[in-house]
DNA sequence: GCCGTAAGCTTACGGCGTAAGATCACATAC
DNA sequence: GTATGTGATCTTACGCCGTAAGCTTACGGC
């Protein structure tokens, strides 16, 4: 008989292939049992190499979490705002890691290093520790929030002729004529507005902390 | 025999009880057998009144949903300042809401009219089309987004010596010195400071966009 | 050859949402 | 009274899920 033999389970492949089927079919279609399928093996064994699902999400947020670069703490401002946009990029390829980010339990050392490296860059920019306290959370939530909220909103358009019916019939000019407009916005020029909205409202933010930074000082 | 009949089932007293389950153990703790076995009833007999628990979950967030209100079309940003701080307070009550708010397939109509509502406002506030497209995106993501990123930060401290235990051997002063203090921060004085940093981040978002639209006029 | 160990497989348990059909309670018609 | 119809409720079952427990197989060192 031919000795078809299956290049071996590691942990590394069993972490590749997860991601590779979350990014694909979405973190919920991502179970130990089609994981398994998808590598040529049982889902049992998937567990000589990963302890449980959970390990499992941890290593994968992990991967996410590698492609995202803290601030330089002697950075000031820019680089909050670099490693800002970095890390939503990162997010938005991986629509289901901010979703992971805020699960409890599941604070890994690479997230608690960012957070590290965002408030040491917020004090080096000159912010007292009072106003850091306050800064950080806005940075922090708009980073992974504004992440949350757009992966809501790129919900599989599957069909973009579906979509537009959908779209005229729960949402006529009639009943809804400024979010109709908007709507209309959003097809006429494509994802494309869409992908600055994050950095449109890090501005807002980032200049508002300037102007409270000046004040204070 | 006692005829100790039992109050009959209705939406009305499904989708209570299904609110309260998720308020006090969580979303994910809300399944129809154990919801049926709250009400005293079998899982099955739910769906008499109940299509399925996706219709459940549309349920629970009407409710969270009725209690917004929607910014008055001609009560410019402070208007929308008033709505935003009620919405964010609403998914405050109810942290699964948030969640629930972005799973797909799940526009409720009071959401619709929220968004028109918002959109309206803007307008009214004498934002032109181009900048209240951003701008929306901008209020909308910080209510929806925050909310959602603070839900998974008040994580269920469950003790308060074992997490601050947890605090002090995840996060040393030596290796994490910046997010130590930060997490001394959050403990000196308690939750206070934590509800206002929507508020904060939201009037920073708001005094940009004045400015802003002081410019283009 | 023997044996320990690690990797993989099989079976099983208790959970989930819900389809299909049986049963029961009760209002109305005769 | 009895018969009929109609809804609410319950029972059973199916195919998913994560994973505990135990079994088989492959292989390296003696």
């Amino acid at each position: 008989m031919a000795t078809t033999k299956r290049k071996p389970l590691s942990r590394d492949r069993i972490l590749a292939a997860a991601l590779a089927v979350a990014d694909e079919q979405g973190i919920e279609a991502l179970s130990m049992r089609k994981l398994g399928q998808t590598l040529g093996f049982e889902a049992m064994s998937l567990y000589n190499h990963v302890a449980s699902k959970d390990d499992l999400l941890d290593g994968i947020l992990d991967l996410v979490l590698a492609e995202m670069d803290p601030p330089a703490p002697d950075g000031g401002l820019p680089a909050i705002r670099r490693s800002a946009v970095a890390a939503h990029e990162a997010l938005r390829r991986h629509p289901w890691a901010a979703q992971l980010l805020m699960l409890p339990g599941h604070v890994r050392p690479a997230r608690l290093a960012y957070m590290e490296a965002l408030l040491a860059c917020l004090r080096g920019a000159g912010f007292s520790a009072d106003v850091t306290y306050h800064a950080y959370h806005v940075v922090d939530a708009h980073i992974v929030g504004f992440s949350l909220w757009q992966a809501s909103h790129s919900a599989a358009p599957a069909n973009v002729e579906d979509m537009r019916e959908w779209f005229e019939r729960m949402i006529p000019a009639e009943t809804f004529p400024n979010l109709h407009e908007h709507g209309l916005q959003h097809m006429h020029d494509g994802p494309h507005r869409e992908l600055s909205a994050f950095e449109f409202a890090l501005d807002l933010l980032l200049e508002s902390l300037a102007k409270l930074r000046a004040k204070t000082r």
